[in-house]
RNA sequence: GCCCCUGUAGCCCAAUGGCAGAGGCAGACGACUUAAAAUCGUCCAAGUGUGGGUUCGACCCCCACCGGGGGCACCA
């Protein structure tokens, strides 16, 4: 008779004695073990840890305890990403502190780690609303500051009528706000940004360093995100105006085909062209119209074209012709020149516009296509130039270059890249953040905040009113506001934004190094020892913004010499989501399956199982398609072994059974092999077989006695070690071992153990397989071949023809061609 | 509309271009039991979305289409 494995009791058995061990506690810099850095995702302290923390935490805790079995010295941190508007929501709800309500979840969610047996070093948590840790966000603007990577400009922002802010881009989804599902709108607002379009190229092309090692659709998001464009710019002359106008085309070769100009409506230069003209009122009527268009209008495909004509006139410097100009909505002020030539012929957004307007189509580029004043297409293929003066003959791509030198040649334009990404706003009117330190002074102007005065804390938050009202709820800190300036001691104001949140996770990797550092952000020594991030593992809901801030970072840390590697994260895996019957688990769905529920069910080893057993991490785990029960099922099976092992702890195995040490270590050499290539589930299909394999020699085969199965049963408990932490605990001490199995060691392959006896080998006829044969895994090809000839099935059907060709591979099969 | 990923037993998933099945779930039967649960054992099932192509040989590589998922979407 067996005892009951009861999970709940032998989760509490473990935790205070892991507590003693700590096995995780990552080792010093002078550590003689290679390093490791392992690294999830940290969480949003909104109550409780979830499906998706409890699949994430255990795929990445497989790769960390895996390391950790192999030797290395593994860095394994976890904190909090503190700062943010739900905790400002609850703290408006409850009348209270938004850390209250944040560090009551961190404390929630620490010890539902604690218990779902995390792997974490639990000496180098941080959180990062912590004023010793946003003193650091502050340190980093600050250097940003001075390099000139931030900086204040107005400009149109998201902006939330109903909840009273601005938004980030990520919270407006599909024209909505996120929060309340009304129509967002723009408004003009003075911003802090961080120039991450100084880092477009680099960011761009150090993916190269990453490829094969990060997901290959991460890299395509972000460079789409990069959104790299190659053209020129081409300087056009303007009837009546001093300044000439520069537009941006990928398309210089189509210079003669270019019969209308558009500059965006909302741009200074379309208001500069506009003032004083007796088309002002009709300007400033359509750009009303425009600015009161919402997302929602402005996302709507085929939306038909509008605009207004300037009554102004540029010179085409190509061949001085006179052609209008329009201002437009469908051009962007903030991206090129906020000006273009159009080409209705061969863009369709230009002829879209022409059709509407009724302006003039002229084809510069021969096509096979109809022509597009009248198939209303335009054709952007290639071609070759004609009604294009020296242009004519020339395909696209030479048309291009030639014109390009031209045009550079005269001063009239040169080439030029774009890109679509943006500068980073980092401004947000909400209380609970990093608040920017920067001083308004009315006689020095912006004035920064003397590291040594650093943190800049939030100022007490009970005498505030925290409801959004558009404008910074610090700016009602009357005391906290008014400040001496810094550089000349008279009146000043301090800035009353806060940081958005993703400045927080932009460098937290590098803090995890050096939590108790109060002098710097991270220790140079630490950080050169740890990073960069041998393994990031997290969601792909962050694939562009947080690894895009993160290496900009990285980069610009670089550049100013306090790191010495330029991307941070060397390899990254994105798990997939757990779902529920085919969608997204959400309360309002109704698919809701709680964490604690399913662990009250099945325990911790049993979820932590089904996560990583459930198919490839990269996939979806969809938990109506997953068996918990079966998962608990399998480990008792498996905690059962440790039972029935009746050889004393620390035996030869080498007098051991030769069956079973084979398929043990084969089994083994298989697993190892799997968790290094991330493909944990099939880790877990080869334990369960080498459980299976281990059951039968036990009942049937040479017994619980045989050597052979104690290291069968010992290497089942260390491979349960990365998944099931407390049934391989239960297993080791079962065996007459110490704790922790976590630190036994990852047992060595014999690789006399991995070659069999016989293999089959098949003989096929023209690809059908026609006999099975077994053989010597040592047989020649000639061996082979002439087994084949004399095999009876080959033989009948051979008959007396004779073989075109004969391909031997030995041992695996021979084929005969006829 | 453009780009990317994906399609293998009822289900989740394996298979360096070489025997389509490793593992699990579900199901059936048997052993143990007074009975049930648990446990142990046996069994069951697809020819790899469709159509072409490359190859001695294709789940695997190429092309087209269909279904599913995702990203981008006035960026000149």
């Amino acid at each position: 008779m067996h005892e009951a494995y009861d999970v709940h009791h032998v989760q509490e058995k473990w935790l205070p004695i892991w507590d003693e061990i700590a096995p995780f506690r990552s080792g010093r810099t002078d550590d003689p073990r290679p390093k490791k850095y392992v690294l999830d995702m940290f969480p949003y302290p909104s109550g409780d840890l979830h499906m998706g923390h409890a699949e994430a935490y255990a795929l990445g805790d497989v790769i960390a305890r895996y390391w950790v079995q192999k030797g290395f010295n593994v860095m394994h941190p976890i904190g909090w990403d503190a700062f943010g508007l739900p905790a400002e929501n609850a703290a408006i709800k409850r009348n209270e502190d938004p850390s209250i309500w944040t560090y009551e979840n961190i404390n929630t969610q620490r010890a539902s780690m604690r218990r779902y047996a995390c792997s974490f070093d639990w000496d180098r948590v941080l959180y990062t609303c912590d004023p010793e840790y946003y003193k650091w966000n502050q340190w980093i603007f600050n250097r940003m500051y001075e390099k000139g990577l931030a900086y204040r400009k107005d400009s149109a922002v998201n902006w939330c009528p109903d909840c009273q802010t601005v938004l980030a881009n990520e919270q407006v989804v599909a024209g909505l706000c996120e929060r309340c599902d009304n129509a967002v709108t723009k408004k003009k607002l003075n911003q802090w940004y961080f120039k991450i379009t100084d880092y477009a190229e680099r960011l761009l092309a150090d993916m190269q360093q990453l490829e094969g090692k990060w997901p290959e659709k991460v890299l395509t998001m972000q460079r789409n995100w990069i959104g790299k464009s190659v053209g020129a710019e081409v300087t056009f002359e303007i009837e009546d105006r001093d300044k000439p106008v520069v537009i941006y085309t990928t398309r210089p070769d189509t210079l003669y085909g270019a019969t209308f100009m558009v500059v965006a409506v909302d741009s200074d230069l379309a208001r500069d062209l506009v003032t004083g003209t007796s088309v002002e009122s009709e300007f400033n009527k359509y750009f009303d119209s425009v600015k009161a268009a919402s997302d929602i209008d402005r996302l709507a495909t085929d939306r038909p074209k509008t605009g207004v004509f300037l009554g102004r006139h540029a010179i085409n410097p190509v061949n001085g012709e006179r052609i209008p100009i329009w201002a437009s909505d469908y051009v962007l002020a903030d991206y090129g020149t906020g000006a273009i030539m159009a080409v209705p012929a061969h863009d369709q957004r230009d002829l879209d516009f022409a059709r509407a307007m009724k302006l003039p189509v002229r084809v510069v580029v021969e096509t096979e296509e109809e022509d597009p004043a009248t198939s209303g297409v335009a054709t952007d293929g290639d071609g070759k130039l004609i009604n294009s003066g020296s242009l004519n003959g020339l395909s696209s791509a030479d048309a291009i270059k030639k014109i390009t030198s031209e045009l550079e040649a005269k001063g009239l334009g040169k080439a030029s890249n774009n890109y679509r990404l943006r500068d980073w706003l980092i401004s947000r009117q909400r209380y609970w953040g990093t608040p920017i330190p920067i001083i308004h002074c009315e006689k020095c102007g912006e004035v920064p905040v003397p590291d040594d005065q650093l943190p800049v804390r939030l100022p007490d938050s009970s005498t505030l009113d925290l409801k959004p009202k558009g404008t910074s709820p610090l700016a009602t800190a009357l005391d906290w506001v008014n400040v001496a300036c810094p550089k000349c001691g008279g009146k000043a104001l301090r800035d009353t934004d806060t940081m958005d949140t993703f400045v927080d996770s932009s460098w937290y990797f590098l803090r995890y190094t050096s939590v108790n550092s109060h002098d710097k952000p991270f220790v140079k020594e630490e950080v050169d020892t740890w990073l960069p991030v041998d393994q990031y593992v997290g969601g792909v809901t962050h694939a562009i913004l947080h690894l895009l801030y993160s290496r900009f970072f990285t980069k610009a840390l670089n550049d100013m010499g306090y790191l010495n590697f330029t991307e941070p994260f060397t390899r990254l895996l994105n798990q997939g989501m757990v779902i529920m019957d085919g969608s997204a688990m959400s309360k309002s769905r109704g698919n809701l399956v709680r964490l604690s529920d399913e662990l009250e069910k099945h325990g911790v080893d049993a979820i932590r199982l089904t996560m990583v057993f459930a198919g490839p991490p990269e996939d979806d785990v969809d938990w109506a398609d997953v068996s918990p029960a079966g998962s608990a099922k399998f480990l008792n099976r498996a905690w059962r072994l440790a039972g029935d092992v009746t050889s004393a702890a620390g035996i030869d195995f080498s007098s051991g059974d030769l069956a079973l040490r084979k398929v043990t270590h084969r089994a083994l050499h298989d697993i190892s092999f799997a968790v290094e290539s991330f493909r944990f589930n099939v880790a877990v299909a080869r334990v369960m077989e080498l459980v299976n394999a281990t059951r039968k020699a036990i009942d049937s085969g040479c017994g619980p006695a045989d050597p052979a199965v104690r290291e069968a049963t010992e290497i089942v408990a260390i491979s349960l070690s990365l998944i099931a932490p407390y049934t391989a605990e239960e297993m080791w001490e079962k065996l007459g071992h110490k704790p922790s199995v976590a630190l036994a060691g990852w047992p060595t392959v014999n690789p006399d153990l991995l070659t069999q006896d016989s293999v089959t080998a098949i003989f096929q006829i023209n690809g059908k397989i026609k006999s099975r044969i077994d053989i010597s895994p040592n047989t020649t090809d000639a061996e082979l071949e002439a087994m084949a000839m004399a095999d009876e099935a080959v033989k009948a059907e051979l008959g007396s023809q004779t073989p075109k060709k004969v391909i031997t591979k030995a041992p695996k099969f021979v084929n005969i061609v006829l």
